[in-house]
RNA sequence: GCGAAAGUGGCGGAACUGGUAUACGCGCUAGACUUAGGAUCUAGUCCCGAGAGAUCGGGUUGGGGGUUCGAGUCCCCCCUUUCGCACCA
C-alpha cells in the first residue's frame, strides 16, 4: 500500500497559517522598486464560484507568486464592484436587502479564494457599494459636470410598461422584457451623460500605445470607437428656404444622389410632411419606428420601411431636385441624421430604391470600380454613367479622387470635411437603488443644484421597500428625496438617478492604493509612483466597455491634474473560458449554472484537493485560448503531486556517490530554465510539463540508483520551488518536511547556472539532402571539420550517400549537420 | 458581407527567433504486485510496409503551390472552424 499525502489537512495548515502571517502586506510608501500588478474587481454575485471561475484567480496567484519568489514587489490587492442588478433583484425576489445579500456573498467568496490557496493583500480591500468609495464617485462627478464632462439631455431609453422602469440593453431579450415579458417601447427620458465622445480621438490614439494588450481588444476598440473621415454637404430645400446636411464618406458618389433619406426623428421632419394629404398616417408610422427598440431597429433583418415626405431637395452637384424620404434604416444619432442616398453605390440604398421605384444613377462605371455589372445593367441602361462631372476631370477612383472632391465642395461653399463616430456619449444613469446616487438636487427657486463637497457622500438610505413594480425604490424613500436646496436653504428634492456600476470600476486601481484614505480620492504621489498597472487579468467580456470607460476616466483625471499617466492598464491578458460537455444541450459549451455543467470546487478540493484544481486549471492548455475541463484529465494532475510527495521518502535510499550526477544536474538547470521561461510568458501548460519531466527524471534516478544522495536532493528541492508558484500548499509543506524553516514563498527562485547546460559530448543529428539518416555523437568543441569526418565514418551515412559526391554540408553546431549531393542541375 | 485568430495522434496539447514533429498529460493495450481494485509500478501506443527480432524502408502537421541545404513555422491560392463587428451612410 503507497503512501499518499492528506491534502485536507496540509491544505488547512498552510491557509490558516498565511492568513496568520498577513504581514506580506507592500508597504506602498516604503517600498523601493516598483512592480505593481495583476488588477481585478469581481462582482460578488451570489453564484458558487466554479471551477471555470477559478481560472483567472488561480492563474493571477501563480503570477504573484513566482514574482514574489523573484524578489518583486508584487502587489496583489482585492476589492469587490458591489453595486449592480442582481442584487436588487434578489431583493425583491426573496426579500433580502441588497446590501446584505451582497456583504454575504463577499463573505463567501473570501472563503473560496481562502481554499484555493490565494494570497490578497486583504489590507488593500475595497467594496464600492459603502460610502468611504462611492462617495469619490460623486466627488467627480461633480469634477467633470463643472467641466461639462457630465449633463443631463433627452435621450430615447428601453421602458417596460409594466415594471415601469428603464431597462438596459441587456435586459430586453427579443424586444421583450426580461423579467415580466412585456413588450418593451423606446421612451423619451431626461438622462445623465458622460462626454466620453469629446475623448474619442486619445481614446483611438491611445491604444497605438498599448503594445501589452491583445491585438483583438484593440480592435474591438477601434471598431466601437468606430471614427470615419467623411465630409458634410448640404443640400438646398427650395420650398422651405432651408437646407439639410448630410453626413457620407463618399462625396465623390455626389452626383448619383438621386433622393434622400432622412431619419424620421429628424428635426426638419415636421415641416416637411406639414403639407402631406397623408400626414396623420406618416405621423402614426413615425410613432411605430420611435418606439421600435433600437437594437431591433439597427439589425439588418429588419426590413426597410419608408414613406416618401412629397418635398424635394436640390443636389448641389447636379441641380436636380430629387425627393426626399424617411427610412427606419436612417439613425438620427449617427452623422446628421440624414443622407444623400446614392443607390448605385450603396448596398442599402439600392435595396431601397428598388423597393420603392426610386431612379439608380451608376457613377462610376462597372469596369471601373466594383460593382457588380449585373445588378447595375438596368441603371446603364436607364440613367447612363456620369463620368468625368467636375470635378473627375477623367480620374477614376481612390481616395485622391475623394480628396478633390472636398475641395471642390468647400470651394462652392456646399459643404466641408467632417468626422464622425460611432461612439456615443455614456449613459451613466440608472433608474435603481442599488446604486451611487448622483449627488445633485432639484429646487423650485435655482432649479439643478449640485451638491457641495462638504455635503459628500450622499449616502444611500438602508430603509426603502423594494415591490419590483414602480420603478426605482429611491424616488418612494421620502427621508432621502426630500432636502434642502443647498444655494437658498429652500425645500429640493434629490435626484433619485444611481449611476452605472461602471462609474465604480473606471477608478477602482487608483483607490486600491489608499484605500482607507478619507480626504481625497486618490492618492497622487502613489498613483504617480505605482500606476500604470503592470498587469491585468481579466475576460474577454470586458474588451469594450469597462476597459473603454477606465481608460476614458484615466485621461480624465490625467486631465484634472490629478495623475500623471493616461493609460492605466499598460499588460492587458485575456484568459479564455472553460468549457464542457453539457447533458443539457449535448454539446460543449462555456461551463456556467444555467447549462449545468459546472464543476463544483469544494467537491474537487475535498476529494483531491486545492493544489490538484490548481496544477490541472494550469496544465489544461494554453491560457488565453478555451479549454475543455476532463474529469478524467484532473487525475493526472493529482497523481503527479502524489508522485512529487512520494519521491521525499525515497530520498535516502539513493547512494552516496553515483555516475549520472552530471545528467540530472543538466536536467534542474534546463528545467530552472524552461520554467523560468515559460512563466515568463504565461506559459503554464507548459511549465507544468517540463516539472514532470524533471520529476520523471528524478523518480527513475532514484529508481535505478544512479544520481547520488545530494543530487537527489537538491533535485527535489528545485522541483518543489519551481512547482510552488501552481501547486502551493504541498509544495510548502514538503518544503518544510526537508527541513528548511523559512517558508518557501519566502525563498528565492533556483538560480540558473547555463554552465551546466553544457555537456562535453553532443548528438549531432545528421541530415543527406535534408532526410535524417543518422545520429553521430561527437565532442561539444568539435569544429566543421571533425564532424564532418566523424559523421563520413558512419556506414549508415556512406549507405545513403550511395557513393554520391558532398557538395555542399551545413552545420547547424549543437544541432545537425545536413550533407547535400550535387542535384541534378 | 467585413475584420481577427486558428487548423498537429483516439483526446487536451508541445515544438523559443526555420534545424531530430508528436514533449507532457489523458485514454487505450499487455504485464507485475494484490482476496480485489477506478491504488501503485513496468513496457508499449502517429500511419503504412518488411522482419521472429533488436531493427529497416516509406509517409504524415486541413488541401495545393512556392522560397530554402532544410518548412508545423516564412510567402501565395483554396477549404474549414471559432471569435468580434454588422442597416454607421
Amino acid at each position: 500500500m503507497s503512501t499518499s499525502y492528506d491534502h485536507k489537512a496540509v491544505e488547512a495548515k498552510w491557509q490558516d497559517r498565511w492568513e496568520k502571517q498577513r504581514a506580506a502586506e507592500v508597504d506602498l510608501r516604503h517600498a523601493r522598486g516598483k512592480y505593481y500588478m495583476l488588477m481585478m474587481f469581481p462582482y460578488p454575485s451570489g453564484d458558487r464560484l466554479h471551477v471555470g471561475h477559478g481560472r483567472n484567480y488561480i492563474l493571477g496567484d501563480a503570477l504573484y507568486r513566482f514574482l514574489r519568489m523573484n524578489g518583486k514587489r508584487a502587489l496583489n490587492p482585492m476589492g469587490w464592484d458591489a453595486f449592480g442588478l442582481p442584487a436588487e433583484n434578489a431583493a425583491i425576489q426573496r426579500g433580502i436587502h441588497p446590501k446584505d445579500w451582497t456583504l454575504g456573498n463577499i463573505k463567501v467568496m473570501k472563503e473560496q479564494f481562502r481554499r484555493w490557496g490565494i494570497l490578497y493583500d486583504w489590507s488593500k480591500e475595497i467594496a464600492s457599494c459603502f460610502p468611504e468609495y462611492y462617495r469619490w464617485n460623486q466627488w467627480l462627478f461633480l469634477r467633470m459636470l463643472e467641466k461639462g464632462l457630465a449633463y443631463k439631455k433627452m435621450a430615447p431609453v428601453n421602458w417596460c410598461p409594466s415594471c415601469r422602469t428603464v431597462l438596459a440593453n441587456e435586459q430586453v431579450v427579443e424586444g421583450a422584457c426580461e423579467r415580466c415579458g412585456t413588450p418593451v417601447v423606446q421612451r423619451d427620458l431626461e438622462q445623465w451623460f458622460f462626454r466620453i465622445t469629446d475623448y474619442a480621438d486619445r481614446l483611438l490614439d491611445g491604444l497605438d500605445q498599448l503594445e501589452g494588450w491583445p491585438e483583438k481588444v484593440k480592435v474591438m476598440q477601434r471598431n466601437w470607437i468606430g471614427r470615419s473621415e467623411g465630409v458634410e454637404i448640404r443640400f438646398e430645400i427650395p420650398a422651405l428656404s432651408e437646407s439639410v446636411t448630410v453626413f457620407t464618406t463618399r462625396p465623390d458618389t455626389l452626383h448619383g444622389a438621386t433622393f434622400m433619406v432622412l431619419a424620421p426623428e429628424h428635426p426638419l421632419t415636421p415641416r416637411l410632411i406639414a403639407k402631406h394629404p397623408d400626414r396623420a398616417g406618416i405621423e402614426s408610422w413615425i410613432e411605430t419606428v420611435r418606439n421600435t427598440p433600437r437594437i431591433q431597429r439597427s439589425a439588418e433583418e429588419t426590413p426597410k420601411e419608408g414613406r416618401d415626405t412629397g418635398s424635394v431637395a436640390v443636389n448641389p452637384a447636379t441641380g436636380e431636385e430629387i425627393p426626399i424620404w424617411l427610412a427606419n434604416y436612417v439613425l438620427p444619432e449617427y452623422g446628421s441624421g440624414a443622407v444623400m442616398a446614392v443607390p448605385a453605390h450603396d448596398a442599402r440604398d439600392l435595396a431601397f430604391a428598388r423597393q420603392e421605384g426610386l431612379p439608380i444613377r451608376l457613377v462610376y462605371h462597372p469596369e471601373d470600380r466594383n460593382v457588380d455589372p449585373a445588378t447595375m445593367t438596368e441603371a446603364i441602361l436607364h440613367e447612363g454613367v456620369i463620368r468625368n462631372a467636375p470635378p473627375f476631370d477623367g480620374a477614376v477612383d481612390g481616395p485622391e479622387t475623394i480628396g478633390r472632391f472636398i475641395e471642390w465642395l468647400q470651394k462652392n461653399g456646399w459643404g466641408q470635411g467632417k468626422v464622425a463616430y460611432r461612439l456615443r456619449d455614456w449613459l451613466i444613469s440608472r433608474q435603481r437603488y442599488w446604486g451611487t446616487p448622483i449627488p445633485v438636487v432639484y429646487c423650485d427657486k435655482d432649479g439643478m443644484v449640485p451638491v457641495p463637497d462638504g455635503q459628500l457622500p450622499v449616502e444611500l438610505p438602508y430603509n426603502v421597500e423594494f415591490t419590483g413594480r414602480e420603478g426605482n425604490p429611491l424616488s418612494r424613500s421620502k427621508e432621502f428625496v426630500e432636502t434642502k436646496c443647498p444655494k437658498c436653504g429652500g425645500p429640493a428634492r434629490r435626484e433619485t438617478d444611481t449611476m452605472d456600476t461602471f462609474v465604480d470600476s473606471s477608478w477602482y486601481y487608483l483607490r486600491y492604493l489608499s484605500p482607507r484614505d478619507p480626504a481625497r480620492m486618490f492618492d497622487p504621489e502613489l498613483a504617480n509612483h505605482w500606476m500604470p498597472v503592470d498587469q491585468y487579468i481579466g475576460g474577454i467580456e470586458h474588451a469594450i466597455l469597462h476597459l473603454l470607460y477606465a481608460r476614458f476616466i484615466c485621461k480624465v483625471l490625467h486631465d484634472f491634474g490629478l495623475v500623471g499617466i493616461e493609460e492605466p492598464f499598460q499588460n492587458l491578458f485575456n484568459q479564455g473560458m472553460i468549457t464542457r460537455y453539457s447533458e443539457k444541450s449535448g454539446r460543449i459549451e462555456k461551463m456556467s449554472k444555467s447549462r449545468g455543467n459546472t464543476v463544483s470546487p469544494d467537491e474537487l478540493i475535498e476529494e483531491m484537493g486545492a493544489d490538484t484544481e490548481r496544477v490541472y486549471t494550469l496544465f489544461i492548455g494554453p491560457p488565453e485560448k478555451e479549454a475543455e475541463w476532463s474529469d478524467e484529465a484532473v487525475a493526472g494532475a493529482h497523481r503527479f503531486l502524489q508522485r512529487v510527495w512520494r519521491m521525499l521518502e525515497r530520498l535516502p535510499e539513493a547512494p552516496p556517490t553515483a555516475p549520472a550526477d552530471a545528467e540530472l544536474e543538466r536536467d534542474r538547470h534546463a528545467t530552472i530554465q524552461r520554467v523560468t521561461h515559460s512563466l515568463q510568458r504565461f506559459s503554464f501548460n507548459t511549465a507544468v510539463a517540463s516539472l514532470m519531466e524533471l520529476s520523471n527524471s528524478l523518480f527513475r534516478a532514484l529508481e535505478e540508483k544512479t544520481a547520488s544522495r545530494l543530487r537527489c536532493e537538491e533535485t527535489f528541492d528545485t522541483l518543489v520551488q519551481l512547482l510552488h508558484p501552481m501547486a502551493p500548499h504541498v509544495t510548502e509543506e514538503l518544503w518544510e518536511r526537508r527541513g528548511y524553516t523559512e517558508s518557501l514563498l519566502e525563498s528565492s527562485w533556483p538560480e540558473l547556472d547555463e554552465s551546466k547546460l553544457r555537456r562535453e559530448r553532443i548528438h549531432l543529428v545528421v541530415q543527406v539532402d535534408g532526410k535524417l539518416r543518422d545520429r553521430v555523437e561527437v565532442d561539444a568543441s568539435a569544429d566543421e571539420k571533425e564532424v564532418r569526418a566523424a559523421v563520413l565514418a558512419s556506414p549508415k551515412v556512406q549507405e545513403h550517400l550511395g557513393g554520391r559526391e558532398v557538395a555542399k554540408a551545413v552545420l547547424v553546431p549543437g544541432r545537425l549537420i545536413n550533407l547535400v549531393t550535387r542535384k541534378s542541375a
